[in-house]
DNA sequence: CTAGATTGTCTCTTACAACAGACGCGTGTA
DNA sequence: TACACGCGTCTGTTGTAAGAGACAATCTAG
């Protein structure tokens, strides 16, 4: 474990929740941690270090592996002692894909988009007041941009952010952005004020583009894809680096921005 | 619900287990009902009709569902009281298929076998000691084959069915293969010597054709995916008319007994 | 209008699940 | 050999979550 030592999981990320793990925790819950955790690590896990990782009791956790892995949300992985996500989770995601439409084209589209423009897109939505990709398409580049798939990165740091919480008031905003999430990967710290006010820039204008602020080589350009007449669902989004010429850029955006209207349900 | 009344869960669909709903039941294992029932009923249900599904208390219901949908693990559907399946479960599958290179190989292989083809091509594996469809590639004929990914069908209705209980013994057979299971679709009834010798003889060929089992208009072709050898991890199978000429079936097979051989991890 | 069904919330009780901790086992290492 | 460590299982105890049921609000029908 390399770099596993400070993945402690904050149950649901809301500023108000507490507990975390009080003495007794339900087991539902520590089953929810459970799987967060292994979301986070992204690899098989021994059940002594999940218990550590979720701040569990040994016994408990041994209980609740076994009933999820008798279930086959979780599997045991190939060299015996380890847990990793079961053919269960993976069978109810594709019926989540199967009953949602937007998700469903969403995917195609992003990589038709990477396919063509040989950049990297995604497709992002809101999860639970955290900023997600749902998809990604790799791109062509010698280096692509890293980009797991689930990943939650501060609304602040991208321009899909300022899209997807057009429909916001300020109160629901402040809930969503903790300052952490205002300070940059560089050390800069942005002020919520001129946040909000990109917020409105970016509803206007219909797209929005953010250069060198989740690293210092891309610049990111999102376009907003509509449930409802001004209600974003997602967003699609393409990372180029960030000496991307002007001209290209612009085409770039238009040809997001269609391709994100066609995603929309102008219903 | 035109099918849907003969819904009701067996938790774990293995012989020995009683209780189904016992007075008070485990939190956690009413969350696995809750999402198998959603499962099968591949709809977003509402949470009154869902504590009838699962046949639990009301009250529990409400308090579970809650919690799985601040969990993301569901999500309350467009029209406001129905639930469903949740990004978070997308995510995780996503994360089973990435961490597991047979089955991200076999979704490839499987499309690639139904686009060459035109014939309905499946990746099938066993789920906790049931046959399960864990992907599959429509083909192009007229008439499309349904089969739901994530379909469970008893193991003796399928030419898959006799390859993945290749290793096993006979007592493991017995296990999984309930009575119910060898009444075939058309009220044939199999006898379980007979599955057993069709399983030792799918084995030593290395493929199986099984012709009107679950249809009276289709045959399904089977090869083996080996993990290990002996071990068999998965199927590729295709379902083409029952009518395909001999030729052409031979044909079908020794494509498909080469992809499922790639496919197979031969160390 | 009333009668019945359904939906979402709340309260109180008690059966039981989460937990602490002990146990035996295999493994490494000093 | 002895010691330390991690694994997997199995106890007994007790805090608490599952459940029964009451409640108001909202539909639907007749």
């Amino acid at each position: 474990m390399q770099d596993g030592n400070a993945l402690t999981i904050r149950p649901h990320a809301y500023p108000d929740e507490e507990k975390s793990s009080g003495s007794r925790e339900k087991g539902l819950n520590r089953v929810l941690q459970i799987l967060e955790f292994l979301h986070v690590t992204q690899r098989a896990i021994g059940i002594g270090d999940l218990a550590k990782g979720v701040n569990a009791p040994r016994s408990t956790t041994y209980t609740l592996v076994r009933s999820l892995v008798d279930a086959g949300l979780l599997e045991m992985a190939g060299d015996g002692n380890r847990v990793y996500f079961g053919k269960k989770l993976y069978l109810y995601g594709m019926d989540y894909v199967r009953g949602n439409d937007l998700l469903r084209r969403g995917r195609q589209e992003v990589d038709n988009l990477s396919r063509e423009t040989g950049e990297t897109s995604e497709l992002c939505m809101l999860q639970s007041g955290r900023y997600t990709i749902v998809h990604s398409s790799p791109g062509t580049r010698p280096f692509r941009i890293s980009s797991a798939t689930g990943l939650q990165i501060p609304l602040p740091w991208t321009a899909s952010g300022r899209l997807l919480l057009a429909g916001y008031e300020r109160t629901d905003i402040e809930g969503m952005v903790s300052e952490d999430d205002l300070v940059l990967p560089d050390g800069r710290k942005l002020r919520l004020d001129d946040f909000i006010a990109d917020i409105a820039v970016a509803k206007s204008a219909g797209y929005c583009v953010t250069s060198g602020l989740v690293d210092a080589y891309t610049k990111c350009l999102a376009a907003p894809v509509f449930s409802a007449p001004g209600k974003v669902e997602a967003t699609m989004c393409l990372v180029v680096p960030i000496d991307t010429s002007r001209e290209r850029t612009d085409d770039l955006i238009a040809l997001l921005r269609e391709r994100a209207a066609r995603l929309s349900i102008t219903g």
